[in-house]
DNA sequence: TTAAAAATGTGCGGCAGCGCACAGATTGGC
DNA sequence: GCCAATCTGTGCGCTGCCGCACATTTTTAA
């Protein structure tokens, strides 16, 4: 039984806990963020952290949105939806990583998806269905541009392009949901340790970051040990380094080698659907065949 | 390694097949539909064998689309969309079951959702982007309602309540899928075969229907004699019954103890989103609580 | 009528991953 | 500086499922 640590129920949701200035729940344990307060910062366009989806925006578009963006500071492992609740923000991650997590009433979880700088969080909640059976949860702490749901809903109405991008978003997040799908029957732990390392890299954009054994073991849906073995191999072969928690992949395509094939399979899958805001840290573009 | 039969390479897409008035290739074996030809019979809104998504349009919002549709008969096996390829046409079962499937380069696979009279496949084509990963098999030989993308797109445009359903739709299928994640992650194969029969029967609105221990080994992902042995379980504790491919359920309630807790909640949401268009047969509506 | 194909049943060795237990190393709190 | 919490490493027996081989029955094709 595949079990998160120090959950015993479920957490307020980001939206009490920013509003109340309470700092966040950690899943697990993290001594990271307890105290993350939430900077509020208005967003610029030319900000250089930016989120892709949003500078992949023609201006006018942009324009809609900007006013009503505000940077927030994510603490890791807080949960920004929880399972069943309805969600009143749109969030943008820009230096940050949120993790669509599905449990399971014995407390057994799986990540069905991962989005980072190309995509967003919440915009479901523009279509129409609030409440989705994931939760959403912050795998790396950093930062997101944030607006209320209904400014985002009224910009959508007024921004064709910024519906074409979110579809197109939707649609590669149903691809990386699939393939994960059959890369979690098929694959081997370390294989879809090596994959998930990959992505994450790519979310983030930079090759080091933190997470323990424990919260990859829960994401992948396997045993703490499983993933200690795994990384441990992967160590050995000079492809990852990690200490403690920090985690920092030495060697891009040698990982990629041991990774399974649906690294690159969703890896090219968001390049072609959101081009240049697609994954692509370390990546060297290749042709599918 | 689990691989489905008889596909040394991929079958032509359907609207090539019934185009050129070929029969549709079968996935795997199969010695329906060889001869199927479609009926291209106009579509009544009062026909009782309806696709749930469309008699729940209001009158006014079906007329836009009532004209272009035409049903069409689906042979067991046919594969609706090729993975990658583009998909021209849009597909509302009424009484055939269409199965995602995403597959691996080696040939494993597995089912990522099942569509049936609830839902619709191809209308993600109208979203934007035309492709995605996953191929769309018939599971179950039925008629479908069937219109171009083109039509279908142009009556989104005009209809809000397509446009809501749609979303509703969409949002229950993501939920599905990633039940289904943590499903094959964490559950046996009898409790995922007894849930799968389940969704099975709530699709198609009977208790019985065509399909061998091969086909459902290859949508779970594991092995034939793996079903072959969960199967008899189920038919010893007088909860199914099956006789080369044709499978009936004898015990819905019975069945469903035996199943995990992802056939329930994923049938809870579909109901919450899709009200009486939800998968339903044989459920007696229970509260979450 | 006969052969071939399809569908199901069964047994067996092997292994990846589980559950559990415990040990060492590092870090933060007091 | 000490203690407690956190993080990682390792070993061991167990089990669910895999891969393979082969038998039996039913259906289809010739």
């Amino acid at each position: 039984m595949r079990q998160i640590n120090a959950v015993p129920e479920h957490p307020p949701s980001v939206s009490e806990q920013v509003q109340s200035g309470w700092a966040g729940t950690r899943y697990p344990h993290s001594r990271y963020g307890v105290m993350g307060l939430e900077q509020n910062t208005p967003v610029q366009h030319a900000d250089p952290c930016q989120n892709q989806l949003l500078s992949a925006l023609p201006h006018k578009d942009a324009e809609l949105l900007f006013p009503d963006l505000k940077r927030v500071h994510l603490p890791e492992g807080t949960s920004i939806r929880e399972p069943g609740q309805v969600m009143h923000q749109v969030y943008f991650p820009t230096t940050c990583i949120v993790s669509l997590v599905c449990e399971l009433t014995d407390g057994c979880s799986v990540e069905t998806a991962m989005v980072g700088r190309e995509g967003c969080v919440g915009a479901a909640g523009s279509m129409g269905a609030e409440a989705t059976n994931a939760r959403a949860i912050v795998q790396s702490a950093g930062d997101a541009d944030r607006m209320s749901l209904q400014s985002f809903k009224s910009a959508l109405q007024r921004s064709d392009a910024l519906m074409q991008l979110l579809l197109y978003f939707g649609q590669a997040l149903l691809t990386q949901i699939g393939q994960t799908v059959v890369c979690n029957r098929h694959h081997t732990v370390e294989q879809r340790l090596a994959r998930r390392l990959l992505w994450s890299s790519d979310c983030l954009g930079v090759p080091q970051w933190h997470a323990t054994h424990e919260w990859m073991a829960a994401m992948l849906g396997v045993r703490r040990e499983g993933v200690t073995t795994a990384a441990g191999k992967l160590k050995c072969a000079g492809l990852i380094d990690y200490r403690r928690g920090e985690v920092r992949i030495l060697d891009h395509s040698g990982l990629e080698a041991r990774a399974c094939e649906c690294y690159r399979e969703v890896s090219n899958e968001y390049q072609r659907l959101l081009g240049a805001s697609g994954r692509a840290y370390g990546r060297k573009r290749t042709s599918r065949e």
